[in-house]
DNA sequence: GTGCGACCTGTAGCAACTACAGGTACAAGC
DNA sequence: GCTTGTACCTGTAGTTGCTACAGGTCGCAC
């Protein structure tokens, strides 16, 4: 299993990850350009892989192209220690937790105003009525 | 100040919206375009600075534009009843809440991760390792 | 009437992909 | 050995929601 090398078809079934994305990634220099056969069909082998695994579960959390690039350093060159990464965790951590509470906070708004409709006035509607901040035709 | 008329910088600065991103909105559709001078520059009205909020508003709360022009067609389309617009609302709550739900479901994840990591330079960070982690969804 | 900042149009760039178009490689079947 | 069919190749353009120019024009104070 160690040499077993296969075409990026079977790498993005095996990841889940577009063939045009595992591309984009190799131009963006997130995945390594890899070697390719006579033909000039590029060819991957494990390492590739659990690169691109990594890649795709970063991606899940929602960390952008840029932090798994971090990320991947630490891997690579040792540039980023254990507390940077708890670090940039919990920055990510407040980001999502903030975008929480923005939503909540609309979500009340509009449960608010769909509460207050009963849903048979025509003319009059309180939901019309509170986001028809301008009337303009 | 009924009928006060304003250039699109002091739009801008009323809105906290960008002076090229009102334009861009007026492109796509979202804001009329408004009346010009006789030099061709946009003249607007506080019907203009109420819509203007109110995208924005919507933009900070993780609406799309074509969410937003949704909401905004509550406002300008006369032949919705109602309890369209009820129902309306009530599909961008269960939008809202899915997203909440996602968020929340990424924040767990993360927060996990980071309680695992004590954050002092051991060269295993356990958040890496759950990132590289070759097998789980 | 001149200076200068605010405005104008149009295009190109950003993230992070996705979707073609138009071509080439390769493996299987005959 | 040849044909077929699929997988692959490069390159460009589209997506969303802006933002940043470039290279001009307007309007108003002095």
């Amino acid at each position: 299993m160690r040499g077993t090398l296969f075409p990026i078809g079977v790498l993005s079934t095996e990841t889940d990850v577009n063939i045009e994305t595992i591309r984009y990634y190799e131009k963006v220099g997130l995945m390594p350009a890899p070697p390719r056969t006579a033909g000039r069909q590029r060819v991957y082998d494990v390492d590739h892989l659990k690169r691109l695994n990594f890649i795709r579960r970063g991606r899940a959390l929602g960390f952008s192209l840029d932090q798994i690039r971090e990320l991947l350093g630490l891997v690579r060159g040792h540039d980023l220690t254990c507390s940077d990464v708890k670090a940039m965790t919990e920055g990510h951590i407040s980001d999502i937790r903030r975008k929480i509470a923005d939503l909540r906070q609309l979500e009340k708004v509009l449960a608010d105003l769909a509460a207050k409709c009963d849903g048979t006035a025509v003319p009059d509607c309180p939901i019309l009525d509170a986001l028809a901040a301008s009337r303009e035709q």
